[in-house]
RNA sequence: GUUCUCGUAGUUCAACGGAUAGAACAAGAGCCUCCUAAGCUCUAGAUGUGGGUUCGAUUCCCGCCGGGAACACCA
């Protein structure tokens, strides 16, 4: 039931939709003032009249209601008080019905590509890959929970003068032993090496841009040894990030892969006008639209990030014929990206309105940057291992006799982790501060878990009641707000799908957990009263159906027990 | 230099232009013979700065100070 949409209905305002009530309604700063409010100031300058007077006239226009107990006027507001027992009803019955919330189908099949996580060749992710790459994950599962068909892709990078440092570096430094034994961590290190010698070092480095070219050739022994390494850092992603995470993805082609279509785009760019020849280079000239001038070949003839980008989009929507396509990287590709939106557009590709580019904010250490090219990181696999032995440690400490379950564990210390990187604005530069990702209580994803074990510990000592729910009889100012939070689930999923941003979901699933903890503190579910059991129950039903599917769009698990 | 962003308690984050700026962590004080104390109460604590628009500004506009990012051959 949508409440602010019920009370507009009630509401006669002259020249006032019912659209723009349902905007206008506000939440008061105390439960004191009422459930509702609406400020009348707008209105009143509207119709240059006193906002007091058209709130009186609102809210005497609004008694005798079975939704509404009865409406205030204080200082051109009209506060809205509901009738408690008969909404809780209303509300509790419609869950019961439908025993769940009934999805949101807006997404109506639509095909949505979603591009993130991005894994790079040689780089093992840190913290905030692991970020971004819940984030991703977290909007894909919206997407799909609203109606959507999503395709989870994961552009490789693979492909780029980057990979010629890479190469070069294995032939100067390199062994195979070595590389066999350690891994990404030695391609790691051989690449961090080979860029700081670089900076210094002219030569190595038009040695480096020379091994691409080869690369671009096709040359074998390069390509060879490439592949290899390539094929090493994924298993090791995912083993090490993308199987604790339980994602797949279902394109992992990359920039290597659609490096084969780069000429046909220098082709139409340059047979078009688009591009110029400059300084030696092709560009295309952005700057009327306040974007620059963009690269689209390098003057030794190679091809760029933007140029695979373009190649990749065109055939993505080829191949997927996708009704939206998202983009989720760094905020720093902002640029980047709204170029390569504009060069689509100008190349005559009516669908590069379906384009979407949502950045994550950057991510900093208390102490400094994260990078992986200077070697500055935390790991994404070192920071899981951290988080599961804290929760190793306090499962130990709370319940010493029990089996012991590492897989819990792990459960546990991720649902921190996720949470801490989906609880703050996404596209918001923030601080990754270890001690808060991976503390358990207040507001964490183990408080979220703990809470939905409580919900399922309660439901499994509970007798077998009838399931008679016509009349819940409900009254009492303690079940209140955890049933008028319950309501606002839905609107909440549409509000993180508008918004785009996981943590209108994450702090909505805190607020229900505080004020359903507040509830069961406050009263005894469990008791002799037959009806206020069957109401708790039902309410405690509700909060676990919520939880459960709330964390499941986060990507954290709802154990039954903890 | 140009453009874009951000600045809120000790810390990490909230707040469609709305009423008394919310939380959590950390600090201090309480609550387990009672459905899971990973919980619940209470105390203390904040809008960088100067203007402007507005009935009303953390929010919008301008200046200043202070972070971060991008700005042609990296991705």
């Amino acid at each position: 039931m949508n409440i602010r949409q019920e009370l507009a209905k009630k509401i006669k305002l002259d020249n006032v939709t019912v659209d723009e009530l349902v905007q206008s309604f506000t939440i008061p700063p105390s439960i004191e003032m009422g459930d509702f409010a609406l400020p009348c100031f707008a209105f009143a300058k509207a119709q240059r009249r006193n906002p007091n007077e058209i709130a009186s006239e609102i809210a005497s226009s609004l008694v005798n209601d079975e939704l509404i107990e009865r409406a205030e006027v204080v200082n051109g507001y009209v506060n809205i008080y509901l009738n408690k027992s008969t909404v809780t009803d209303k509300i509790l019955s419609n869950f019961a019905e439908t025993k769940e919330l009934k999805p949101l189908n807006i997404g109506d099949g639509k095909i949505v590509c979603i591009d993130f996580s991005s894994v790079n060749v040689a780089k093992n992710p840190h913290i905030g890959h692991f970020s971004s790459t819940v984030i991703g994950a977290c909007i894909a599962r919206l997407y799909e929970k609203l109606g959507f068909e999503v395709k989870r892709l994961n552009y490789l990078g693979d492909y780029g003068t980057q990979f010629g440092k890479l190469v070069c570096a294995y032939i100067k430094w390199g062994n195979r032993e070595d590389v066999q034994k350690r891994g990404i961590e030695a391609l790691q290190e051989l690449y961090i090496r080979v860029n700081a010698e670089c900076e210094k070092d002219e030569a190595l480095l038009q040695e480096c841009r020379d091994t691409f070219k080869k690369m671009e050739e096709h040359d074998p022994f390069v390509m060879e040894l490439f592949e290899w390494f390539k094929d090493l850092s994924i298993a090791e992603v995912k083993k090490n990030l993308f199987e604790p995470l339980k994602l797949s993805f279902d394109d992992w082609r990359g920039e290597q892969y659609y490096s084969q279509f780069t000429d046909d785009v220098l082709q139409q760019l340059t047979s078009s006008g688009l591009a110029k020849e400059s300084q030696g280079a092709l560009v295309v000239d952005l700057e009327q639209y306040g974007l620059g001038v963009a690269v689209v070949r390098q003057s030794n003839g190679t091809t760029l990030y933007l140029t695979r980008d373009i190649a990749t989009a065109i055939n993505r929507y080829g191949e997927y014929a996708f009704d939206v396509c998202i983009y989720i990287t760094g905020v720093e590709q902002k640029l980047h990206f709204a170029q390569l939106f504009k060069i689509l557009e100008l190349m005559g590709n009516g669908w590069a309105d379906k384009l979407l580019h949502l950045v994550n904010g950057r991510l900093r250490l208390p102490d400094g940057k994260l990078s992986s090219r200077k070697g500055n990181q935390a790991l994404a696999k070192d920071i899981i291992a951290v988080a599961t032995q804290k929760a190793c440690d306090i499962i130990k400490e709370r319940s010493p006799d029990k089996a012991f379950d590492v897989d819990k564990a792990q459960q546990i210390g991720l649902g921190a982790l996720i949470f801490s990187a989906l609880k703050s604005g996404m596209s918001k530069d923030s601080v990754f501060v270890l001690e808060d990702a991976i503390n358990f209580d207040g507001q964490t994803g183990p408080y979220l878990m703990y809470t939905h074990a409580r919900c399922a510990s309660v439901l499994r000592k509970a007798p077998v009641l009838t399931t008679d729910i016509s009349n819940y009889g409900i009254d009492s100012d303690a079940s209140w707000e955890l049933v008028g939070c319950l309501n606002k689930y839905q609107d909440i999923l549409l509000e993180a799908y508008q918004q785009k941003e996981p943590s209108v979901i994450a702090r909505y699933l805190i607020e229900l957990a505080g004020h359903f903890n507040k509830f069961y503190h406050d009263n005894r579910i469990l008791s002799d009263d037959e009806a206020s059991t069957k109401k708790n129950l039902t309410i405690t039903r509700f909060v676990k159906y919520v939880l459960n599917d709330g964390l499941a769009i986060l990507g954290i698990s709802s154990p039954e027990e903890m």
